[in-house]
DNA sequence: GTCAAACTTCGATCGGCATCGTACTATGGG
DNA sequence: CCCATAGTACGATGCCGATCGAAGTTTGAC
């Protein structure tokens, strides 16, 4: 079976406040949960856009797994991956939206052409 | 005069999220936010509940000054905090109140009686 | 069965932040 | 003027997390 490999979701609202700030603090991994919160549909370990190593990328994940962030199954040998937007949102209201708004914000600024 | 002494504020707007966000993250800082948050007076350095040494507490309030969170002014020899909670909030909207939104959740949950 | 692809696991390294004690500065009171 | 009060500034220390390479594991394709 593949379930074996998966590792445990906690419930979002088991998460400590603290984890779930250590979690998006890094902007590696904020830009995971932007790409999930950008796309329509799930996307493996491998297809996002990052400047790390397979190793550093792993540790992301479980990082974000194990804050109640982000989803992860098998398909085939890809390990997937999806944003737990409503049970997060349950758990934390308002942070998700306020990050990812922020963090748009920002990328908006940097981009421009008034310069 | 006693305005010299004060270091400069920017302004919320111009703080990256990435700033913002290590601001929040130390869990005496968040302490200092939701008690300013609470109280309806600012309250000086040296009235908050931290357990924590004079030099450390300077340190996490210049932090929290520089990421645009609070403002501060001197009265005698006190150097006085308050939240900068309307001018944060245009420039992060929602943040802070997630943030507080929680903290207050989990501060109730571990209290109750049920256990 | 054999190989390649996709990740994970494990150790090691390295830099940055929280922390503290000490020394220093400014203000106001007696 | 002198002292107490309230913080700040400055190293020094110590820990924790991001990073990587190398080796291991699982799956699917042929």
């Amino acid at each position: 079976m593949a379930a074996d490999r998966i590792p445990p979701h906690p419930d979002p609202r088991d998460v400590p406040l603290q984890q779930v700030l250590e979690a998006l603090i890094e902007p590696a991994r904020r830009t995971i949960v932007e790409q999930l919160s950008a796309g329509p549909s799930d996307i493996p370990c491998g297809g996002f856009d990052l400047a790390i190593s397979k190793s550093t990328a792993t540790h992301h994940f479980r990082v974000l797994r194990e804050a109640g962030l982000i989803r992860q199954y098998y398909a085939g040998t890809s390990r997937m991956n999806s944003l737990r937007r409503e049970e997060f949102d349950e758990a934390f209201p308002g942070l998700l939206e306020a990050v990812l708004w922020a963090s748009v914000r920002e990328a908006g600024l940097r981009v421009p052409g008034v310069a």
